[in-house]
DNA sequence: CAAGTGATGGGACTTGGTCTCATCACCGTA
DNA sequence: TACGGTGATGAGACCAAGTCCCATCACTTG
């Protein structure tokens, strides 16, 4: 594969994040973004599916490690393990060069409607991706949606503590999902 | 205040729905739905932030009949209590007109990727709302957001139900919430 | 009957996103 | 070393979403 300047795509987002956080993500237009990066209009659309898309990079990935980590699990083991082993699968992809540029990224997204429409698909992504592997399990529709759901809590309450504390996010998750156990558990004891 | 021809408003999500049925939602352009309800597309505007909206006119209202719901349910009760009685208190929203066009409009959000997207956010809307809403009870941060989450899925299956089958909305999801609560319990058992 | 108000029409304008075609760097091979 | 293939890019036309601004029209109220 011919190239020339290399990561154009890495080039992108990080025009992308830059300009977003000196201007606003509504006041930066694509065609600002990839001449920042040194490209145009064209090529961003031909790495990005949309404008948004840029902050959203490696979500696919993510889905696919949890998938492939229920899958891998045991067979004797229960849901809500397949699922932990799905969080700690994903720790490989929480880097320190992630962890740099993360609060940036969420006080931009935070900022713009569409930005939270987008992660709030992603994490729907998460949900149907896990309920799917734990379904191909023989897990049952409900109990794996379930599972699933709690899962995808751990791992945003995770992620913000490893934005804040850094460390091993395979720890955390862990710590995360048993937290959200227990809240499961407290609630279903009250009435 | 004035009007011409009333029900703009409605005539515009009619008009809406009849074309994404016929032409798909990608092929439809604002200015053709304006045009079969006798607008315009700067009317249509004024009407929905985007084209996306025409098609999610009620969530809002959903929402504020959860709050409300959740805030008028006796201290004494539990946070799956007052989420049930968050979800009974949409009931009054399911009127038949809504369950008639309700497969198509289904069936156009699952077509189409922003409309998903948009589709997800108003879910990520309700736990919001649901989990803001219990903690104003005193109901710590984590059991609060999942009880809320699990209400949001009681709540889609609940829905899914009502348009297959009919019925009183309220006590559809009375039932979906306790098949929720038994899916985990046995998450929660196995191991 | 005049003034005010709220909903609408209309059109200019920006930008996201698509599409097509030309170009250019690199690669393998003769 | 020349040549053709391939993949990434550039360039520009084009359409539709969404914003803005101003004129207009129906209806109400004093």
């Amino acid at each position: 594969m011919g190239r020339w300047e290399p990561d154009a795509r890495e080039r992108l987002v990080r025009a992308a994040l830059d300009l977003f956080g000196e201007q606003g993500y509504e006041n930066t237009a694509v065609a600002q973004i990839a001449e920042r990066a040194g490209l145009t209009k064209s090529t961003f659309f031909r790495h990005f599916r949309d404008k948004r898309e840029v902050l959203f990079g490696g979500q696919d990935v993510l889905a696919g490690l949890m998938v492939g980590a229920i899958a891998a699990t045991p067979a004797e083991a229960g849901p809500l393990v397949a699922v932990e082993a799905a969080l700690v699968a994903t720790a490989e992809t929480f880097t320190d060069e992630r962890r740099a540029h993360g609060p940036q990224r969420l006080a931009v997204i935070a900022s713009n409607d569409e930005l939270r429409e987008r992660s709030a698909l992603k994490m729907v992504g998460f949900a149907v991706a896990m309920t799917d592997a734990l379904k191909r399990r023989g897990v049952p529709e409900l109990e794996a949606a379930v599972a699933a759901e709690l899962g995808v809590l751990a791992f945003n309450h995770g992620y913000e503590q490893w934005l804040e504390a850094g460390g091993d996010f395979g720890e955390i998750a862990r710590r995360t999902l048993r937290d959200v156990r227990e809240a499961v558990r407290s609630l279903d004891g009250a009435e």
